[in-house]
DNA sequence: GACATGACATAAC
DNA sequence: CGTTATGCCATGT
């Protein structure tokens, strides 16, 4: 064995975790990167979850559920994909106020007891 | 290994 | 709210 530093993320393991958490995001609901990285059992690797989604598997079912800790998207507001994700989040009952919405009343609390089922 | 880049986070101004 | 600066981690050159 040895390397139990996990040395490399691109395994599929991981990413099956990321977008599990991220599936497991109820509508209605947001999270940040950070937090879906932390829920997946990645602490700190938020900068990671957002490569993952900018690597294509961004049209996983939820994906538009994950945003920055400030509540703003992580997109550029001018990007499609912005557009997109701004429109099924208020589309959710979401509230933009200048570009942002109340992640704070919003974040997603995970339940030790739904045990993100796959 | 050094450097640069990025859908991040936090703090300071 | 905005920008800058630091720290962070994975990738690619």
């Amino acid at each position: 064995m040895a390397r139990d530093r996990g040395h490399a993320f691109d395994n599929a393991a991981a990413r099956r975790e990321v977008l599990k958490v991220i599936a497991a995001i109820p509508p209605g609901c947001v999270a940040s990167y950070g937090q879906v990285a932390f829920e997946a059992g990645f602490p700190g690797r938020a900068r990671w979850v957002g490569r993952l989604l900018s690597e294509g598997l961004a049209q996983h079912k939820g994906w538009h559920r994950v945003l920055r800790n400030d509540g703003m998207l992580g997109l550029p507001k001018v990007s499609p994909a912005h557009v997109e994700q701004r429109s099924m989040l208020v589309a959710e009952g979401h509230v933009f106020r200048n570009d942002r919405v109340d992640i704070a009343a919003r974040r997603w609390r995970p339940r030790s007891d739904a045990p993100l089922v796959d």
